[in-house]
RNA sequence: UGCCUGAUAGUAUAAUGGUAGUACGACGGUUUUUGGUACCGUUUGUCUUGGUUCGAAUCCAGGUCGGGCAACCA
């Protein structure tokens, strides 16, 4: 078969890792997200390293939710994110939450309180700030920070039963605040948060902070590759110091560049700005990098993998092509999806010769990509038809394969016609395009002899329906709207979203949702969640790719 | 002007001291009852300056440029 595709830097440090006997040759890894907003397509790319790699390797992935701050979190988005692991196709091997470690990482901090190395800081977050020096000066030391084991102790046990108010007190590390890392500089480990917990509800009102649970809560799952994004790199050895003091198991964190990718954000912050103050109609909506908005836009879980398959993983910072994403969506729908007709634009096409009240059945196969069509429907054809406006031209260029006056086009799975004339209205727009049929052009039974270079697509005019339509561009007019001036908000793009009333063929109010249907010529389309059988409205998923560019 | 990181076609990503390759994009062609698909071809690259070596994208040193770090966020 095909050569074996070269490893990335995170699969080499695991063979080497593998075949060293590390971990007994064990390969454990988790996807930690936060439940404080929906997943992205960022998010895809940690999901398929994470999972992948256990299922290459023969080992497990975790799902665990960091769940440390309960005044951002909710039941929501634990449920949105489950869901969309899910649907992209990968099972974890346990469900778990850093909530459920809480007493464990109480009793680690307690610990460290008794080596001597963690202490109570009366300071405000500001003094606090003051005192940590800046990335050029060493941070001083305060009074607090040379408190009695004693009387640490006492001051954190009194944080958890509640004697506090919120921010009164807060638990650090005792590390060094001349480090050059900023991070060991006495981070914190602990505050006071009188908040009620998606999970633990009102059981505690001292919360860990990240970095005093996320290292911890990998040792306690005896994760063996610890994998995240390269933020995190300056973390690590506080992640290392925590497990060192409290002799922990040794889990290894790695760090990857995070995807970015052109003409959208990728930050929750962003992304939660633009679902609040109604810029888009939710996460899902299929204008989002979110996995749910890709879902509802029509995608499938084989294409999203496959394009963080492609964008490869490594440690400098990236900016993806957005149509490296749509030629993955595309290449999947090209196989799968059923071929069907729809009239984005219409105008009507009367076919002079065809007899009066006439109508026959022709037939379409579901998809060329197969053999033998994948079977196949009835479409009516009759007299009168819509056809796409842009697909006739009074005046035609060179090589334009298409109707107008004297020129021959094929109607697709039916006739051949020539355009004969047009009727237009009292401010010179075309309503009606006159043509005759070659009766011997049928398809399937072509006997005309005649060859035509292009073909297009129509509706019968007395059996169309209609159905809304709903047609989707980038979300931002610039590539990287993070990088520009001002808000990133001004950057929308205003032509994001069409909302369009076309014709469609018959068979189509029969379309199942979640599957793609390619509307010949006009691109992928998938039902939209609020279509109904009495109105029907289709998503476009991604254009066809037009290799005709008209000067 | 501290620490940590990184730098290969337009965008990504390989080459692990021995011919700089692949994909997407772009451009051109063949086929085609979708100007789609498929197939074929073309185009463009090792940040810079030195050093080591028979030989450097790869190793070493200096520089340049990019990213990250000073939340009681993750």
């Amino acid at each position: 078969m095909s050569e074996e595709r070269s490893l990335n830097f995170i699969e080499e440090i695991v063979e080497d890792d593998i075949s060293a006997g590390k971990h007994g040759g064990r390969v454990h890894t988790r996807f930690p997200p936060e439940p404080n907003g929906y997943l992205h397509i960022g998010h895809a790319k940690s999901i398929c390293l994470n999972f992948g790699l256990a299922k290459k390797y023969g080992g497990k992935t975790n799902l665990r939710f960091d769940d440390t701050n309960p005044v951002t979190e909710d039941t929501e988005y634990v449920e949105s994110i489950k869901e969309d692991v899910r649907w992209l196709g990968f099972e974890w091997a346990n469900e778990l939450y850093a909530s459920d470690y809480f007493d464990l990482l109480y009793a680690f901090a307690l610990n460290l309180v008794r080596q001597g190395l963690a202490y109570v800081d009366d300071s405000t977050p500001e003094e606090i700030a003051t005192q940590k020096g800046t990335p050029t000066e060493p941070g001083t030391p305060n009074q607090y920070r040379s408190r009695s084991i004693e009387e640490n102790v006492q001051l954190f046990e009194d944080m958890k039963a509640g004697k506090y108010p919120d921010g009164a007190k807060v638990l650090r590390a005792k590390v060094d605040l001349a480090s050059p890392n900023m991070h060991m500089r006495d981070p914190i480990m602990y505050r006071i948060k009188h908040a009620k917990h998606h999970r633990t509800g009102d059981k505690w009102c001292i919360y860990p902070m990240y970095d005093f649970a996320h290292g911890q809560s990998d040792a306690i799952e005896e994760i063996t590759h610890s994998i995240c994004t390269l933020e995190f790199v300056p973390h690590r050895p506080l992640y290392e110091w925590f497990i060192d003091k409290l002799e922990l198991f040794p889990s290894r964190q790695y760090e990857f560049a995070r995807l970015n990718l052109n003409y959208t954000v990728m930050s929750k912050r962003k992304l939660l700005q633009l679902v609040n103050e109604g810029f888009v109609e939710g996460w899902d909506d299929p204008r989002m990098p979110t996995i749910s908005g890709l879902r509802r836009r029509g995608y499938t879980p084989a294409s999203v993998r496959e394009f963080c398959e492609r964008i490869g993983v490594a440690k400098r910072e990236n900016m993806i092509d957005v149509s490296l994403l749509e030629f993955c969506i595309r290449e999947d729908l090209n196989k799968t999806a059923w071929r069907r007709m729809a009239v984005l634009d219409p105008v009507k096409l009367v076919i002079t010769n065809y007899p009066e009240g006439q109508t026959e059945t022709l037939h379409g196969e579901n998809n060329p990509e197969v053999e033998g069509g994948e079977g196949g429907r009835d479409i009516p054809f009759s007299r009168e038809l819509w056809i796409e406006r842009e697909d006739f031209m009074e005046v035609p260029p060179k090589k334009f394969f298409r109707l107008g006056v004297g020129l021959s086009v094929r109607l697709k799975n039916a006739y051949i016609i020539t355009g004969e004339s047009v009727v237009k209205d009292a401010e010179g727009n075309i309503t009606e395009i006159h043509c005759t049929y070659i009766p011997e052009s049928k398809s399937g039974s072509d006997t005309s002899g005649i060859n035509v270079k292009g073909t297009i697509h129509w509706v019968s005019v007395p059996h169309a329906r209609t159905a809304e339509i709903r047609l989707y561009d980038r979300l931002f007019r610039v590539e990287d709207p993070s990088n520009e001036d001002g808000d990133f908000k001004e950057y929308i793009n205003p032509d994001s979203l069409k909302i369009i009333t076309g014709f469609i063929e018959e068979d189509l109010t029969t379309a199942i949702p979640g599957k793609g249907y390619q509307f010949i010529r006009k691109g992928y389309f998938t039902l939209d969640k609020y279509s109904t059988a009495d109105k029907l409205v289709f998503n476009r998923t991604v254009t066809l790719k037009d290799g005709w560019v008209k000067k």
